[in-house]
DNA sequence: TGCATATCCTACCGGTGAGTAAGATATCAA
DNA sequence: TTGATATCTTACTCACCGGTAGGATATGCA
């Protein structure tokens, strides 16, 4: 019944003696966690899923984290990490800002496609406590004010036209975001090929030069179905 | 404690007295679920929170439907129509592809910022039985080829750039469902102002003409961090 | 070799949530 | 007025889940 991922055996043998190594099988916790939250979910996956997964007991998990909020925190906070290296790594670059967009857009693609990078993206930090959403919120408010201002930057610069940065930043981040819900590394379409046309499409978006005139949403009048929208 | 929402009083006065009034009563039941299914999550909503908020009991709601899943696969329902009866008439105008395109992202936002649209984006069909998934997913798909079918139109006509239709459709409907996250309607933006913003950036990205080179994502070499991304 | 401690288990608690049993009462059409 | 039925309640079942008590056993350093 239960689906066997190749790629959690490695974890499973892990606790197969009891060969001490805290940190090994606590990291493995983790890999194992943020994959099964991914497929299930963090409120459907319980402790002994996870346990179970690992070939140990509900009670021997307690012994690596002191709660099950403990685990979604660090999957996040490891998360996040790998996002904030990449932006610390264009920051520091010399170059428009137009290209940095697209060096953030390829290397996000990139994060993202992995488990921790996708957690961030994926998983519903309203499963949190008010403590742990503050800081998982805060650390996601961080990073799309450095996007935003990758942004600005390049209107700034004159490479990107002039927009609403705030708009902009949720498109870029938005169409980013939807792949991590559809990517898979087993489909048919590499990530790079991907990747490449979101760099093209979305750069397109923001570039300066050959920016069409404002255009008219049209004159569509939706029926108002007034009787749902309430 | 419990936050009590001004538009959610008027269903719970349908419920004040025992006048008969099926439909009418069914209806407040699922403007009230997806309230706070929205709110708090479909999995941290019981159906004895619901009962609450209407001022009756959890049993009683047992009496409109058979189960707390039928609630959801009826929100689906609702919301899905509605996006079906906008691509309808999109489909049925006489216009080049990328005013198509247009007229769309200003319909879907409109749609996705009322409760029900926004249901379909932001509920996680995972909490459903295999059943419900299967018909909830079917719909979501149907809506996307359609999309896909929309952008594919344009660059027949010419007035899209030539690109990969699945990206493309990705991109703009990944963008605007972000949107379903943060829009808030008492916030300080318009949601005309953030429409034509959205509108303005993503023909852009889409129209043809102007489209840049192949932008090259740059030479950054992101470090592994092969610890976390195993 | 001994001892601190890392590792892991069985058995349990308190709480919660979906759903039901069984029946009381109100409404409204005939 | 009456009876079918719509409406709603109290009291309950059953399963699961996060977390703990308390202890057993293995490991590896001194």
């Amino acid at each position: 019944m239960q689906k066997q991922s190749a790629a959690l055996q490695p974890h499973r043998r892990l606790f197969a003696d009891r060969k001490r190594n805290p940190d090994g099988k606590r990291g493995a916790v983790l890999h194992t966690a943020v994959r099964m939250f991914l497929e299930r979910s963090y409120g459907r996956t319980s402790m002994n899923d996870v346990a179970m997964q690992l070939n140990i007991t509900k009670p021997a998990l307690y012994h690596y984290f002191r709660n099950k909020e403990e685990i979604l925190v660090e999957i996040y906070r490891l998360g996040t990490d790998l996002i904030d290296e990449m932006l610390d790594s264009i920051e520091a670059d010399e170059k428009p800002g137009l290209d940095k967009v697209a060096d953030f857009i390829a290397g996000y693609m990139q994060i993202i496609t992995g488990d921790f990078g996708r957690a961030v993206i994926r998983l519903d930090d309203g499963e949190l406590s008010k403590a742990g959403r503050k800081l998982v919120r805060g650390r996601k408010r961080e990073i799309d004010h450095r996007v935003r201002a990758l942004i600005e930057g390049g209107i700034k610069d004159g490479s990107i036209a002039s927009c609403d940065a705030k708009i902009a930043s949720f498109i870029l981040a938005g169409s980013i975001h939807g792949m991590a819900s559809w990517y898979e590394p087993t489909g048919p379409m590499e990530l790079s090929a991907i990747s490449a046309q979101y760099v093209r499409i979305l750069t397109a978006a923001l570039a300066n030069g050959g920016v069409p005139e404002l255009m008219q949403p049209g004159s569509l009048a939706f029926k108002s179905s007034a009787h749902i929208q309430g």
